[in-house]
DNA sequence: CTAGGGTTAG
């Protein structure tokens, strides 16, 4: 049995543990203090909670609190204070509330911690509604509560809101700081609002920023949205040190402009500079491969990452997953699924969505309906990469019931659903099925069909053998056909052979795409099957005449 | 004795 210490020997023992950051330390002394019959006081109790919020300790957070109510404290500011931080950080949002709302004196700090908290956790409407309660109660919202809105707005990409929350903040006379800044320039890349972006590099400059890392690095971003590749390379070459997360806003923002190989070569600069590169620039370059079609650079750099040293994260498998799909890399794809499970990442929603479509692509697609039935929590990608994923492979079926059931679990198809399971229905030659599906689009989705589904409705009415209705299909589109569309014309013309559409379609793709042999070989062929043995040397005169041959064909299977 | 906010990769 220890001996008994005195109350305010053990309570100094805890404010020196708590000056030592020791939280562990500060519980189990309180813990201690308590069983030996000690009363905590209104200056002791802050001091604990404040190690729960450290440790992000809610049940020792909440006897805290509940010792709090018991002994009257809980109307002290300070253990007030202490224990909403406590609630914010531990993500207990509805108690911090409660006790906001009963709290004796009003506190900007801590209502903004709340707005915070809310934006955090992609609460919007909890925040704004935070926000505007703490007006109502008379408390004048400052830099720091508007900063948390925008940040909050960011994290649910409402991006005219953060813009427009900055734009207020400044006309009620608020300085925005930098912190602020770097908020607000990731929504006003996206809005791709250059002149907002052009008065805040201003400010920047004027207020004498230029070397603060984030905001530099945020810049970097804005311009990359804006397409303005110049303009951004310029803000990188002033800076007067090299950073890590300006490096990897830069690669980003130099494939965002379709500069791949530009990226790729300053991140080998990097690295021969013997920059300590992390996951994001390791994740950026690998982005910028796999996004523009450099599939075998990608794992090639995924590779170079682990051998690095680099450990990849969640972000970075769905970076690399379609690299191996489009290569039909099974094992590489294997591999990282085995990673995401022994890192204990195979539950995020994107690596999941990503399995589903890099399994479909290897032509696994049994293997991709158990990652997706597996999947905790599913979104509009994982539907639609399951969706995808039995329309590539010609079930129908099974894309059917998949549409179905997403719309009973309460998710609405978008473009990319009614693209999947309209090639689904095209591929097997549900013809009825897939006209109903096109007709509902508008009627009672209220989405307006694009060209992937004018193509697909082409096939499938081509397919059937409708070809002059897969024409007039084409001529009721709204907006410009394009080589896709034709070409499906094409295709079915010449399974049907007929020569009156065919040459029609084949006139537009020579005109849209006249380096393809392809389209010369189906004229052709249509001819022949009607023995029009002169159109068929014509054809072939085109080609010749331009230098095309017959491609090889190509399986990664 | 308590106390709030940032960039870059999907």
């Amino acid at each position: 049995m220890q001996k008994s210490s005195s109350s305010s020997s053990i309570q100094s023992l805890i404010y020196a543990c708590s000056k030592l950051n020791n939280f562990e330390q500060v519980l189990s002394l309180f813990s201690r203090m308590l069983y030996q019959g000690h009363v905590p006081d209104a200056f002791i109790l802050p001091t604990v909670v404040k190690a729960c919020t450290a440790l992000s300790n809610i049940k020792a957070g909440r006897q805290a609190h509940g010792i709090a109510s018991v002994s009257g404290l809980d109307s002290d500011p300070y253990v007030q204070s202490s224990l909403v931080h406590m609630y914010v950080k531990c993500s207990q949002l509805k108690d911090a509330r409660k006790l906001l709302d009963a709290m004796s004196e009003p506190d900007v700090v801590s209502w903004s911690a709340l707005v915070s908290g809310y934006a955090r956790v992609g609460h919007v409407s909890e925040a704004k509604e935070a926000f505007e309660d703490m007006e109502r109660k008379g408390i004048e919202p400052n830099v720091v509560s508007s900063n948390g809105l925008i940040a909050g707005f960011n994290q649910s990409g409402c991006y005219s809101e953060s813009a427009l929350m900055f734009q207020m903040m400044r006309s009620r006379g608020l300085k925005p700081n930098g912190t602020g800044i770097s908020s607000v320039l990731p929504a006003v890349g996206d809005l791709e609002d250059l002149i907002l972006g052009n008065q805040i590099h201003g400010y920047v400059i004027k207020m004498g920023w230029g070397s603060d890392k984030c905001i530099v690095s945020a810049l970097i971003d804005m311009y990359g949205k804006c397409r303005c590749s110049s303009q951004m390379s310029r803000v990188f070459d002033e800076m007067d040190e090299l950073d890590i997360g300006a490096c990897s806003a830069l690669i980003s923002g130099l494939s965002r402009n379709g500069l791949a190989d530009k990226a790729l070569m300053v991140f080998r600069q990097f690295k021969d500079k013997g920059m300590d590169l992390n996951v994001v620039s390791w994740t950026s370059v690998i982005a910028a491969c796999s996004q523009n079609g450099k599939d075998m650079e990608a794992l090639d750099l995924f590779r170079e990452m682990q051998i690095a040293g680099v450990k990849p994260n969640s972000v970075t498998i769905p970076c690399i997953l379609p690299a191996c799909g489009n290569t039909a890399a099974l094992m590489h794809g294997k591999a990282a699924h085995g990673f995401s499970i022994r890192s204990g990442i195979s539950g995020d929603v994107y690596v999941g969505s990503a399995l589903i479509d890099m399994y479909a692509k290897c032509g696994r697609i049994k293997i991709s309906r158990l990652c997706f039935d597996r999947m905790p929590t599913r979104n509009l990608v994982s539907w639609n990469a399951i969706l995808g994923g039995y329309a590539m492979h010609g079930k129908a079926k099974e894309a059917i019931e998949i549409f179905h059931l997403m719309q009973r679990s309460g998710q609405k198809p978008d473009l990319v659903s009614f693209t999947g399971i309209l090639s689904a229905c095209s591929q097997s030659g549900l013809t009825e099925e897939g006209q109903c599906y096109f007709n509902s689009m508008f009627r009672e989705h209220g989405i307006e069909a694009g060209v992937e589904h004018y193509t697909c409705m082409v096939s499938l009415l081509g397919r059937a053998g409708k070809l002059e209705e897969a024409y007039s299909m084409i001529k009721k589109m709204p907006f410009e056909p394009n080589g896709c569309v034709w070409g499906a014309l094409l295709s079915f013309c010449r399974v049907h052979n007929n020569i009156a559409l065919g040459e029609i379609a084949a006139k537009q793709l020579f005109r849209l795409d006249p380096s393809n042999p392809g389209n010369y070989i189906l004229l052709s062929n249509i001819y022949a099957s009607k023995g029009k043995w002169r159109e068929v040397d014509r054809v072939r005169g085109m080609m010749n005449k331009i230098g095309l041959r017959k491609n090889p064909g190509c399986s990664w299977i």
